[in-house]
DNA sequence: ATAATGTCTTTTATCGTGAAAAAACAGTTT
DNA sequence: AAACTGTTTTTTCACGATAAAAGACATTAT
């Protein structure tokens, strides 16, 4: 058995003890340039884009109190939108009049890419690399390196590590390095126990709640979507996930417990990059769990705690099912 | 109704909208002295107060490995410890020779406010502010002047929200300041409800462990140490904060699910301020607990989940209503 | 040969700094 | 007067730099 694949191992994650450097790839700086830039301006330049489609509809912009309102950022971001969409032509500024004078064309957009916040760069390049296979359990990570090979500073690395840590994923050795726990099995199943435990109660909440609620309402604009979509699962199948997160998230609020609420992060983050991963059968998954979610529903209008509880377990028995398989126990070496 | 009260409200947690600053306060640098100083040598100062009291035990120190993994830190801080404890003729040391020449004098220990770490230091910073009263509910959080009260650099105390966040008690509005969520009656109400699920599961994965499991051997010596303390509960009641972590953390152990044994960090933060924040009938407080824990050891011996769960249940009810009567639901502003 | 010591390198913890973004203040317009 | 715009101040975010601490490597002693 040759040492050959394990320098194939990435390096940012470092088996325990040895150390390997794949220090032959350059250092690459993925997201910033190389210079002492500070911070970056993607909070304007993704509100910017956000704003253009904003003039497709209007033939004037409101106030700018209203405009940092509605696309969440401040007023003195509204106006640097403001004066850039000046400068471009695409409006006239006169201090309250702001008339557009010519539709949005593709490449007044700033490149999507540099809309993103650092600390989703950051996490997107980490999962990458613990999904990309590898990523063996117990294995330290390297903040300098890490940082480095995002080509980000030290400090947004350190501070994604602390606010990721909460997954379950990593662990802190005090003064020392991160170590990688991996996506195990044992992670799986300890992360559905904690959900379905949740579940449970946040649904009998849920069934337990006034009629005049506004939940209800909710309840059924959702179950309207989950029609529609079960009618064009064939192209839309992919669109699931994300009603997926939707509806599961009313549900929990209904527990109005914030570490419940809280603790769909862990879901939602884990199941987000699951489906990224994992697009084996995808059509036929989300068909039967679009299926599923209409008699749980279903069960939820009734009131009914019985049909509650069971219609539950069974879509959460099958989201575990689907989760679980899509582990292997343990990532064996493959022979090549 | 003056706006007096409002002013003794402590600076670092604003009110919505409006801000108060008590700057009247110069502006005093607790932790740290004003310099460019990077990082403090704390991890090598409290290592050394704990090997100082080694040295009343042997004639001579072990190897530098040994005595790094017995202080937890490496061989750079113990050789940079034995080189101290050269200079100050406490011992003689010449290569593996380290004899012990004198007894560690009271003012050879560095002092114990220079052995925490800065995350300690910014947590009690911080919940003394919190627990101090004038800390309402929506207040704002602000980075820069907590860490200038304090004394610290802003990454510190970033890092130390981001950490803290978990506990649920603070929040962050994107791109902005934290926000306060405040004690409150509801926060306590929303703890205690996971903790009761969290720990009826794990009791009851406790009893069903098999008989030749050390966890037995574990609660015969936790059992020990509570009749210890009930015999002698009029001058150590204090202790049995300390024992209680450890009772808790043991049986929450035995769920096997990280997110269970994680949350118990949540608690164990919550009870231990609160303990030092409410000294009211701490003792009567503390015998009944240690009562309570004795029946439920006693049903954990049983293996009768029946009474496990009865006893479990009895337990953390009356830990519920010991925090719930600490905290009033509304802190109306009291006439002066 | 193993396990220690002596030396050198790398990584972590923390700070000050500067640009982006928010927030506060002041002056205008309706 | 209320809501807006123009201007200034604060705060957050992210970086590079530096001392503390960890870790790796080379050498020596049992």
């Amino acid at each position: 058995m040759s040492l050959g694949l394990f320098r194939e191992a990435i390096s940012l994650f470092r088996v325990m003890g040895t150390s390997y450097c794949a220090s032959n790839r350059p250092p690459q700086a993925t997201a910033c340039n190389g210079s002492g830039m500070s911070k970056s301006n993607n909070v304007y330049k993704d509100a910017y884009n956000r704003c253009l489609r904003l003039l497709d509809e209007t033939r004037s912009l409101p106030s700018e109190p209203e405009l940092g309102t509605l696309l969440g950022v401040s007023r003195t971001t509204v106006r640097t939108i403001l004066a850039r969409m000046e400068e471009t032509g695409l409006i006239a500024w006169n201090k309250r009049a702001k008339t557009v004078l010519r539709e949005p064309h593709p490449d007044d957009f700033f490149p999507e890419e540099e809309t993103d916040t650092l600390a989703e760069i950051i996490e997107r390049s980490f999962m990458r690399r613990l999904l990309a296979g590898g990523a063996e359990a117990g294995m330290q990570i390297n903040e300098l390196e890490l940082a480095r090979e995002i080509g980000v500073g030290t400090t947004s690395v350190r501070e994604f590590l602390i606010r990721f840590s909460r997954f379950g994923l990593i662990e802190k050795r005090r003064n020392s390095h991160w170590v990688l726990k991996g996506f195990t099995r044992a992670f799986a199943l300890e992360l559905t126990e904690i959900r379905e435990m949740f579940e449970l109660r946040s649904a009998a909440a849920f069934a337990a709640l006034p009629q005049d609620s506004a939940v209800w309402t909710d309840l059924d604009r959702l179950e309207d979507e989950h029609r529609q979509l079960a009618s064009e699962i064939v192209t839309r199948f992919n669109e699931f996930s994300e009603l997926d997160e939707r509806f599961h998230r009313l549900i929990h609020r209904a527990s109005h417990n914030r570490f419940i609420v809280d603790f769909y992060d862990v879901i939602a983050m884990i199941f987000h990059y699951h489906y990224q991963w994992n697009k084996a059968q995808e059509r036929e998954r989300n068909e039967v769990a679009i299926g599923e979610h209409l008699v749980y529903i279903d069960a939820l209008k009734s009131r009914d705690l019985g049909k509650v509880d069971a219609a539950c377990r069974k879509h959460l028995k099958s989201a575990r099912q689907t989760l679980l398989t899509s582990i292997p126990e343990s990532r064996l070496p493959q022979k090549s």
